[in-house]
DNA sequence: CGGAATCCATCACGATACTG
DNA sequence: CAGTATCGTGATGGATTCCG
């Protein structure tokens, strides 16, 4: 969790630094629904490296806006969610959506 | 503009392609007022190259969230401000600041 | 299964100099 | 004022190997 003497002061930027790089946004949009495993993330996000997916869930938990859980299974069993801050980003994922969606629509 | 057939399936990873990079959405977050000139705009981004300002905008263009209005003065006088299509992020915009506040009031 | 550790590649980003 | 043109670098991301 980073202190208030490290956040930018603008709003906007602190949020930024929060969802920063390429997939954490892509990160919240599958954590949105219901906790999901590690390999089951990396499988739905396609492209994401085993290395890339580990920071990003780490700065995230780091952050505040995720957890993890571990069963200590064997076979070892981990789930990722979000937590209640996490799920104050929801707006953000679903004014992404709707953006995303209107720019489909229009262009041709 | 991008083709239909060049954007991702999923509406999020649309809209993240449109504002991916360091600066476009601290970028949208100025031009939400009212249209900057360039180096107003350098100046308020504070750390953002020209290279880069002049890049990101000239995305934005291309991607029809931005435009240019050249008033072909001497000394040159240029104004970038949001398309129709470019106001439509707007409520990305509100959904970081209102997360960027919620945030910083949370943390100790 | 869910990582850690290591090494490597790229390109987004930045610094500098110059221009109409 | 608003860029262009080069050039350089470093953080981000990717590939591979190994492990409890």
């Amino acid at each position: 969790m980073k202190t208030k003497e490290e956040l930018p002061a603008c709003p906007v930027a602190t949020a930024v630094s929060l969802i920063g790089g390429k997939w954490k946004l892509l990160i919240l949009r599958n954590l949105k629904t219901r906790p999901w495993r590690f390999n089951e993330l990396q499988r739905d996000l396609e492209g994401i490296s085993q290395k890339v997916l580990t920071d990003s869930l780490r700065q995230m938990i780091d952050d505040g806006l995720a957890y993890r859980h571990d069963y200590h299974e064997t076979p070892p069993h981990v789930e990722y969610g979000l937590t209640s801050l996490g799920r104050e980003m929801l707006p953000i994922i679903d004014a992404l959506a709707d953006f995303g969606n209107y720019y489909k629509s229009i262009i041709q």
